[in-house]
DNA sequence: GCACCCGAGTTGTATAGCCAACCTCGGTGC
DNA sequence: GCACCGAGGTTGGCTATACAACTCGGGTGC
């Protein structure tokens, strides 16, 4: 947008997320997306969109960062941004929940769990969980699927209290994020590993790849709003389905390459 | 930190960084790296934080963002900030360089250019790279080495410009994003694909391993600060020597799923 | 003993203003 | 034609303030 002459173009964007600097975000996204600067065009000044959308400099601010932080923009001193890319930003939930990531693409997802089990935490389970010597979890290990076709098996280990809520969904749920969330369980941060395994007889069986196919492997910790561990899981993609993107620059950034583990 | 009670804890802290935020930041990393509030521990209040420091509140703000965003700490609205891990960060440079990023682990990092060679850009390059419909670019063909031991292969694809720089660099040179930025090529931001690809005879060859092998494959197309493109990567690790971490949330993220091009 | 409520503490959001650092571009001088 | 300089525009950084939204624990009432 930007392009009207009154200042409340934020509340004719309509009534997006609360707060003010996100709406100015997605309209701004949408701006950009729309190719309305250009690839590697100029944004308006900070003054300029402060005006325009009748918001303080700050909050402009506080929406550019957004952007920024996608890697959407750039953003030095002294020259006004530039458009670095029109990359649709997906969602945490798009991130942390296959199901909502393939309907987000159209597709159809699936999933069916396989075996659930009860048993005591290994050393590593204790450490993610932060669970005490004696601690127990419940292991998950479920197929889902994209239009029919298996494309990822996911091992996922919960702390009792959310394995309790996940063993009570039925084994053919397309979601288990959605439920969860209905219960009060909120996924808030995630940290992401990616390498790369060898399929062992479950995957296998579940794929319909070989025994010892090269699988893309990511694992992941996910933790509620107030820190504590809700899951520790381990996903394994068949090549050629998926593939992970992430953004860095030199203000700060999320991703770092890692010594595997042997 | 955070323990003594003068409020120029900050310039006792040496002078590091310019800004007094990240100043801030360096040391609550470091506080927090040394256990000092433990893990699931709560971090002082930002006023208390404001105060200890001699800087205010915003300021303080602005260094728990960049935690916030390194996976460091939660932020929820109600409650003081929760340590979330203890997670080294290590800098954009240790990202985007094999080179520093091996040094940063005590790693002996090595290189060898295999090929260079000048041709048209594909259609692909000509977009990443944002060249005209007859543009030339320069292909860089590079094993690279961890204490001697072949991990990875790079195929960097540059605009003429910033090709011709590297094509200067001596053939065994450990470090290519070195020379370059003593020469003002910087590079600011940065987007990554990880997937998984077949070795083809350049990688057998240059790694040792089998054609057809599964490698960890990482793409990546680098801007300089202004947004213009300065190269366009395929790097492919030896499975088991690299993995690829990520840290996401719910207040913005840069990690996203794709789906895998055809 | 239990549910409820309220209030203190804390972070999120928004505003306003100031100065420094930096880039760009046009004009000047040679 | 070329190098240099400077003015204006723009973002980075920092401060101060105010209020809203939320968490959590303790006290009250039943």
């Amino acid at each position: 947008m930007v392009t009207g002459s009154e200042a409340d173009a934020v509340a004719g964007a309509g009534a997006g997320a609360g707060a003010l600097y996100r709406r100015v975000a997605a309209d701004l996204r949408e701006a950009i997306a729309a190719g309305e600067y250009g690839s590697g065009g100029r944004l308006p000044a900070e003054q300029a969109l402060a005006a325009h959308y009748g918001v303080s400099r700050g909050t402009i601010r506080q929406a550019l960062a957004a952007l920024r932080a996608n890697g959407l923009v750039t953003s030095r001193r002294g020259t006004r941004r530039v458009v670095l890319g029109t990359t649709r930003v997906q969602s945490f939930s798009e991130l942390v929940s296959f199901t909502s990531w393939a309907r987000s693409l159209g597709e159809e997802p699936g999933g069916r769990v396989d075996r659930i089990e009860r048993r005591p935490a290994t050393a590593y389970e204790r450490e993610q969980l932060r669970l005490p010597a004696d601690g127990e979890v419940i292991l998950v290990l479920r197929a889902r699927t994209l239009s029919g076709q298996p494309v990822m098996v996911e091992r996922s280990v919960y702390p009792l209290w959310v394995g309790e809520l996940v063993a009570r969904i039925p084994a053919d749920a397309v979601s288990h994020t959605e439920p969860l969330q209905e219960q009060g369980v909120v996924f808030a941060d995630a940290d992401h590993t990616i390498d790369l395994a060898a399929a062992d007889a479950d995957d296998a069986r579940l794929l319909g790849c070989d025994l010892a196919a090269p699988l893309l492997r990511e694992r992941r910790r996910s933790t509620d709003p107030s820190g504590a561990p809700l899951e520790c899981s381990e996903d394994r993609y068949m090549p050629g389905t998926v593939a992970f993107t992430v953004h860095n620059s030199l203000a700060g950034s999320a991703l770092t390459r890692r010594q595997a583990a042997p």
